[in-house]
DNA sequence: CACTTGCGTTCTATTATGCAACTCACTATG
DNA sequence: CATAGTGAGTTGCATAATAGAACGCAAGTG
């Protein structure tokens, strides 16, 4: 059976999936944040099949994540090198880091990260966009937008 | 083949990746938040079948994400809620959500959060713990922690 | 007692994945 | 100049994962 598209679902959180979705997609975006951009490097240090490799940069270049920048003419070779969309993975790829961080990582972060305006080891932390205060699942009510189906959001019991 | 598991790398993107990184694993918890904890309401909105569906909460609830609450005696069913491990996943939701708004929601995003606090519909901003200032992938620097490879990092050109 | 609900299992056809070997176009080495 | 090495795929094959449907099964319901 063909694997499910979530192309169709009108749910952002289903259209991020349907591109950086896919078993290797957010650790070769990972790699790609790291500055690799050859796919013998993301081949050595992912240990991904080359053909899965090859399969999955192809996806993320039309999705427009991943831009392919030539920088040998005889050989035709190219590197792969995030674009603006791609970029824009970060929070995303943060925020999960995060996560692993804390629920996943006996030895502790395996990286630490440093925000270069102010010097300091930093997190991420989410604020409302409106009154800057920190914000968390329990802090918001979501709601359909108008034309959209309201069954998005079950009715409460 | 078997699927190659994340679950050695030394990565805690991978490690978030080993537990919701599956197909409709984050659309499952997606769900959740929206409020559905029934195994036929999370059958009927994904639109999974029904042995991924029961593989899936499975694997949810092994990994502390989902716990089961029975609701009935006698036909022993059980809801399937969130725990704090996995209410600490609504960054990741939320930030993908976001990009998927920016990226892929032709008609507008579906959905439309407000900030109960100050009442505004909200967009979750990244900052920095330590300064509080606007953060992206430009304006941090990764280091690997003492006690891990730092091959971690690739060596930049 | 025939339905329906809720949830899970089993079965099967079709994909996806991982691995290894192979191609192709150059580059470097002896 | 013959040979080996590198970078980037391609191809073939065995195995696992997926979707979909059918089946089980225990309570309730009419």
């Amino acid at each position: 059976m063909d694997r499910k598209s979530f192309a169709r679902m009108d749910c952002s959180v289903a259209q991020c999936l349907e591109v950086v979705g896919e078993w290797w997609s957010m650790l070769v975006v990972r790699d790609a944040f790291l500055g690799v951009t050859r796919f013998d490097d993301f081949q050595r240090r992912l240990g991904i099949s080359r053909n899965i490799l090859n399969e999955r940069l192809n996806t993320l270049v039309e999705a427009g994540v991943l831009i392919r920048v030539p920088y040998s003419e005889h050989p035709p070779r190219d590197d792969y090198r995030l674009t603006d969309k791609g970029r824009d993975l970060w929070p995303v790829l943060t925020t999960m880091r995060q996560w692993g961080d804390r629920y996943a990582a006996p030895s502790g972060p395996p990286l630490r990260v440093t925000h270069k305006a102010c010097g300091a080891v930093t997190e991420a932390v989410l604020v409302c966009s409106s009154c800057g205060e920190h914000i968390r699942a329990r802090d918001v009510e979501a709601a359909t937008s108008p034309g959209h189906a309201p069954a998005l959001i079950p009715q409460r019991a």
